[in-house]
DNA sequence: CGTTCCGACTAACCTATGTAAAGAACGAAA
DNA sequence: TTTCGTTCTTTACATAGGTTAGTCGGAACG
């Protein structure tokens, strides 16, 4: 979201709202959201969580990446090649390109919207290169660790949520795809957090007692970004 | 490198080189790339292969991404958290800020020096999500096809370089630190591209004899971006 | 209420890849 | 020429994770 790294002035927050244009699609669970490669396009997340990436054709699948509602999907990002976006949840879109056009134009822009915008595209940057790091050298132990401290921190930026409550809307298929291991192993990997008291996995949410410990089992000082949270007094 | 996706006029190209400021720095092999985070740092490759990526406490590393000589390396991407960046070879670089300032203020900077700018950007977020693909999803045998095709077509796009010839100044080592293996396995799977008859490796280059074949093996149809050379007549 | 479906979960087995250790090949230095 | 340090290569063995095939439980639905 927008406003989450850089606070932005109602009149800027209002300017963007008005970039944003009706009509809302709904994907349903698994329905593809199309991207118009030719124009600037470029869609906001209403509601839901929608993900990017490959499905190859012998049915494995990888995902690159997750918008979460606020989150603006580039067809720059999408329509390359061999990527797909599509709905994990029921979600609903609104076209965006207004606000790509904006931004690239530098039209109507002030400092502070684009320097939100551009700590935002950082940011999936660098959530990109973690993916990286997490399929090419982590243990599907750590793995899943870092997945859910990862998305636990985004969704506190969001503000709202209890402390130590995970909204997750993902099956653990879906999470399988996201970390690159089979279902089955998930569900094994999600027992032994379980057991480590460090993960409560039902569907639609996970709690996190124990973030620090989370932190150490994901072997990677994302712990960083929660040390500023109160030590869990246990 | 700027004008690999669009054409530049000599202006333009003038006009970079001025924002490549002296003095070169030289990095043995091994060696880290120090990149002020605080300003809006910026080096431009001019010999040598620079790897980003994360070094763990235990040993294992995982490149994220790879440098070659005309790219740029931006601070913002390198800086965060556990990144680092380091020379893989020998090799030297150039302050680049002034380049990425006059970008990001949109001084002095022509509409196809920007539009160039994008595609270089754009590219390099599509050889990320590539690279979680080939982590996530596919086998040491396609992940190291992949890889190779890659690396050929990013050096064909260089101009030079006889067809089916990579220049590789890698170590089986640095590949495995790429691709999220071990040394042991990549020297294997080498082998088994050889036998295949798909890739001649020795240090320093390898000799891709049937790109056809490599595509096919890499599983994906990274293909597409080939299907314009000649069919290899053999 | 039964049926169906889908997701969570388990178990048995299999294999791709990792680990450890050692030797071979090669180039650089001396 | 010898020495030395890399890097490549091979072997034997270990294991993380994949595959297949199922059971179970709840929600949707007739």
């Amino acid at each position: 979201m927008l406003s989450s790294f850089v606070a932005l002035s109602p009149a800027d927050i209002d300017r963007v709202r008005g970039w944003f244009h009706g009509p809302a699609l709904v994907h349903p669970p698994g329905g593809s959201v199309s991207l118009h490669p030719e124009r600037q396009d470029a869609r906001v997340v209403a509601r839901g969580w929608i993900a990017r990436g490959a499905m190859l054709e012998d049915g494995r699948r990888q995902i690159v990446g997750l918008s979460l509602p606020g989150d603006v999907i580039l067809a720059a990002d999408a329509v390359d090649a061999d990527m797909a976006v599509w709905a994990l949840t029921d979600a609903s879109t609104l076209d965006a390109s207004l606000l790509w056009e904006a931004i690239s134009e530098s039209v109507d822009v002030s400092p502070r919207l684009l320097e939100a915008w551009r700590q935002v595209r950082s940011a999936e940057r660098l959530r990109l290169a973690r993916h990286v790091i997490r399929l090419g050298r982590l243990s599907a132990y750590e793995r899943t660790a870092h997945l859910l401290l990862e998305l636990y921190e985004r969704q506190s930026r969001l503000g709202a949520a209890e402390p130590g409550v995970l909204h997750l809307p993902l099956t653990q298929d879906m999470l399988a795809d996201i970390l690159g291991l089979s279902a089955v192993h998930i569900n094994r990997t999600l027992q032994q957090l379980r057991r480590a008291g460090l993960v409560d996995y039902r569907t639609g949410r996970a709690i996190l007692p124990d973030l620090q410990g989370l932190a150490l089992a994901a072997g990677l000082s994302i712990a960083d970004d929660l040390a500023d949270a109160p030590p869990s007094r246990d």
